[in-house]
DNA sequence: CCAAATGGCGCC
DNA sequence: AAAGGGCGCCATTTGG
C-alpha cells in the first residue's frame, strides 16, 4: 500500500513525481506547535503512490533533498490545512514550499456561509470521495505515552491524510468553476505561503513596557472597585443587619469556597447571619461582592436608583453624568479588560525559542473575506500609543504600517459610481467632510471637527444600515430627527444609496452576495420560520457589507501578495500582521525609505487594480514601534 | 465537574 | 422586544 520514503527509493519517488500533476502531502509531529515538536513522519502521494518518509531515521539531509526536488517540481502540492506542513517542511529543510493547494481553505471559500466551522479533513474526505477515516489513531502521535515506535498500523493510517487529497481537490475545483470562484481560489491560494512566511516571522514585544502597562491597570483598577464597592454599600444601605440580608436575598453573591469542610462551600446568607458588627458586615461585602458579575450588578444599580436593564457601555453612557458609580464602573471596565486580555497573559504568547509572538492568521477567518488572528488575537490591540509601543522591530530594523485611507467608503463610493462622492474624493475632501457638508449645508473648509465627527457616526451607521431607532440612540437624539438626517444623507448621495437598495435586493433574490474578485458569500433564507421581515432585513445588510468589507479585504489580501511577491529587498523587509486596511512591517533600516514607498506603492497597486474612479490613498507611519 | 452559552468589550 | 458589519478573548453563569 505504501512504500518508504529513503534513498533506495528517492529515484522511483522522482519518477513518480514527474508522471503526476499533484503533490499531496501531510505530516506527522508529536504536537501543534511547529517551532518546538517532534518531526516523525512525512507522508506524500505522487501518481496514487504513497511514500512515507520516516524523519527521525531518515535524518535531514535526505529530507532536504526531497523537498528540494518537490519545489523545483513546480507540481502543485495539495494539503489540509497547508499552513502547518509547510511550516514544519521550513523547519526541517529550510525551505518554505509554495504553489500550495489548501483543502481547508478552499472549502471555506466554496462553500462561505453554508458551513458552521472549519470542515475536518475527515469530513471532506466523506463528503467528496465517499470514505470514513478514522479518527483516534492520528491522535497517538500526540498521544503522552507515545514512545516514538511507529507501528504498521499507525504508517497505515497515515497513509489516509493523503490518499484522497487529490479527489478531494478536484471535486472542489469542479464547484469553483461553476461558481465562478477560480480568481478567489487563485489569491487565496497565493496567499497561503505568504501568510505561513508572517506566522514564521512573528513580532518583537517590549515585555518590560508591557508588565508596566498591567502594573498601572492592576492600580488603577483596584482604586476604581473601591470606590465603586463603597458607593454601592452606601447607597443599599448595606450597614444595617437586616438591608444587608435582603441584599444577600437579591444580589445573587456566589457561595463562599470553603477550606475543605462536609459541604465545600459556605451559603452566604449562613455566613452573613452569623455577623451583627456593622463594620463586620460592610467588610463582608467588600470581600464578597463581585463587581464583575453582571447579574450582581444589574441589582446593585437598580438599587442603587439608576433603573438599566443592563450594564453594557451602550446603555450605561447616558447615566455616566449623572451617577459617580457608572462612570466608575466603566473605567473599572477599561482597566479591567487592560489586565484580563492585554495583561500578563498575552505575554504568554511569547514563543520561547524564539522570544516572539506567533499568531495564527487566518486568512478565511471571517465571512466576509477578512483575516482573523488569533493566539494572540493582534488585530484588537488597544490602539492608544502606550499598548502600540510596545510592538517593537529586532535590532536594526523598523516597524512600517500603512494603511488604506477610507478603504470602506471609497470603494463604496467607486463601485456604486456615486457622483457626489467621487467628486468630494477628486477634492481631497473625505467622506466624513462631505457628508458633513450634507447635513450643514457648508462648504468643506466650513465644516468644524464636532461636525465632520457627527457627520462620521452618519456614514458608519447609514452605509451599514442602522435603524432609525439605533441612530438616535447613538447621537442621542429622537427617531424623527434621526430619520430626518438620514433622509438629507441619502438625498446627497443619490447614486450610492440608489445602488446599496439594489445589491440588497439583488442579495435577498440570489441569497449570495458577491465581491468585486468574486468571492461569495451565501445566505440562508430557508430556515426563517420567524420574523421574516427581520430576516430578509438582517441579509440585506450583511450582503451589502459583504460586497463593501470584503471587497476591501481583497484588496488587502491582493497587496500583501503583490508585496511578498515583488519584494526585492530579500529578508530587509517582511511583513508581520494584516490589520484589515492595514499592513504592519519589519524593514531593515538601511532600506527604510524605500521599503516604506515600496509597501505603499504596492497598496496602491492593489488599491487601483479594483477602483477605478476614485484615487487609492494610503498613509502610514515608520519608526521604532508600531505607531498609528 | 467541565463545556457551552452569555454579556461585555478590545479592534477595523 | 430588538433594532449597524466583521472578529476573538475574558469572566461569569448556566446546563448537562
Amino acid at each position: 500500500m505504501y512504500k518508504f520514503l529513503n534513498r533506495d527509493t528517492f529515484t522511483e519517488f522522482i519518477d513518480d513525481t514527474m508522471a503526476t500533476e499533484f503533490i499531496s502531502l501531510d505530516a506527522e509531529t508529536s504536537s501543534l506547535d511547529t517551532l518546538s515538536c517532534k518531526f516523525y513522519l512525512f507522508q506524500v502521494m505522487v501518481n496514487k503512490q504513497v511514500y512515507i518518509f520516516n524523519a527521525e531515521e531518515e535524518g535531514q539531509e535526505l529530507f532536504t533533498k526531497i523537498i528540494d526536488f518537490i519545489q523545483s517540481s513546480g507540481k502543485t502540492i495539495i494539503a489540509h490545512n497547508a499552513k502547518f506542513d509547510l511550516k514544519v517542511i521550513y523547519r526541517f529543510s529550510n525551505i518554505l514550499l509554495t504553489n500550495v493547494f489548501d483543502t481547508m481553505i478552499v472549502e471555506a471559500v466554496v462553500n462561505n456561509g453554508n458551513r458552521v466551522k472549519w470542515a475536518s479533513l475527515a469530513e471532506l474526505a466523506e463528503a467528496y470521495a465517499l470514505v470514513l477515516l478514522s479518527k483516534e489513531e492520528r491522535q497517538e502521535f500526540y498521544a503522552e505515552d507515545f514512545d516514538g515506535v511507529i507501528t504498521n498500523e499507525m504508517y497505515t493510517y497515515a497513509c489516509q491524510d493523503v490518499m484522497y487529497l487529490e479527489t478531494i481537490r478536484n471535486c472542489q475545483m469542479e464547484r469553483a468553476e461553476e461558481l465562478k470562484l477560480t480568481r478567489v481560489i487563485d489569491l487565496e491560494m497565493k496567499l497561503v505561503p505568504v501568510i505561513t512566511s508572517m506566522e514564521i516571522t512573528g513580532v518583537l514585544i517590549d515585555e518590560k513596557k508591557w508588565r508596566q502597562l498591567e502594573i498601572i491597570a492592576r492600580e488603577e483598577s483596584e482604586k476604581c472597585k473601591n470606590t465603586l464597592i463603597d458607593f454601592f454599600i452606601e447607597k443599599v444601605r448595606i450597614g444595617d443587619a437586616d438591608s444587608a440580608l435582603e441584599v444577600v436575598d437579591t444580589v445573587k453573591i456566589k457561595d463562599i469556597n470553603g477550606k475543605k469542610n462536609a459541604t465545600g462551600r459556605v451559603s452566604v446568607r449562613k455566613a452573613l447571619e452569623l455577623i451583627t458588627d456593622k463594620d463586620a458586615i460592610i467588610d463582608f461585602f467588600r470581600t464578597n461582592l463581585n463587581v464583575n458579575s453582571g447579574s450582581q450588578l444589574l441589582v446593585l444599580l437598580n438599587r442603587s436608583g439608576i433603573p438599566v436593564k443592563a450594564t453594557n457601555e451602550k446603555v450605561l453612557k447616558k447615566y455616566r453624568s449623572k451617577h459617580v458609580a457608572v462612570d466608575m464602573l466603566l473605567t473599572y471596565r477599561e482597566w479591567g479588560k487592560k489586565i484580563s486580555t492585554y495583561g500578563l497573559t498575552f505575554l504568554e504568547s511569547v514563543h520561547p525559542k524564539t522570544g516572539r509572538i506567533h499568531s495564527d492568521f487566518n486568512q478565511m477567518g471571517t465571512q466576509s473575506g477578512r483575516f482573523s488572528s488569533s493566539k494572540p488575537n493582534l488585530q484588537n490591540i488597544p490602539a492608544e500609543k502606550a499598548y502600540r509601543e510596545c510592538f517593537i522591530a529586532r535590532k536594526g530594523y523598523k516597524i512600517v504600517a500603512i494603511d488604506y485611507s477610507q478603504q470602506e467608503y471609497r470603494l463604496a463610493g467607486d463601485i456604486s459610481k456615486d457622483a457626489v462622492i467621487i467628486e468630494s474624493y477628486k477634492n481631497k475632501v473625505d467622506m466624513h467632510t462631505s457628508t458633513a457638508c450634507i447635513l450643514y449645508n457648508l462648504k468643506p473648509e466650513e465644516v468644524v471637527k464636532e461636525q465632520r465627527n457627527h457627520a462620521k457616526t452618519m456614514n458608519f451607521a447609514i452605509l451599514y444600515g442602522t435603524s432609525d431607532y439605533g441612530l438616535a440612540k447613538t447621537l442621542g437624539v429622537t427617531e424623527n430627527e434621526a430619520n430626518a438626517m438620514k433622509m438629507k444623507i441619502i438625498n446627497g448621495y443619490p447614486r450610492l444609496f440608489k445602488h446599496k437598495e439594489m445589491m440588497e435586493e439583488f442579495v435577498v433574490n440570489a441569497k449570495k452576495s458577491r465581491t468585486l474578485l468574486g468571492r461569495i458569500r451565501f445566505f440562508k433564507t430557508e430556515d426563517v420560520y420567524f420574523d421574516y421581515e427581520k430576516a430578509m432585513a438582517q441579509i440585506r445588510r450583511e450582503g451589502y457589507n459583504h460586497l463593501i468589507q470584503g471587497t476591501a479585504a481583497d484588496m488587502t489580501k491582493l497587496a500583501m501578495l503583490y508585496v511578498y511577491n515583488e519584494n526585492p529587498y530579500g529578508d530587509k523587509l517582511r511583513m508581520l500582521m494584516p490589520e484589515h486596511d492595514e499592513i504592519v512591517a519589519e524593514v531593515k533600516e538601511d532600506i527604510l525609505d524605500e521599503g516604506y514607498g515600496f509597501i505603499c506603492d504596492m497598496m496602491i497597486k492593489a488599491g487601483d487594480f479594483f477602483m477605478k474612479n476614485i484615487e487609492t490613498v494610503v498613509e502610514g507611519t515608520k519608526g521604532d514601534c508600531w505607531t498609528k
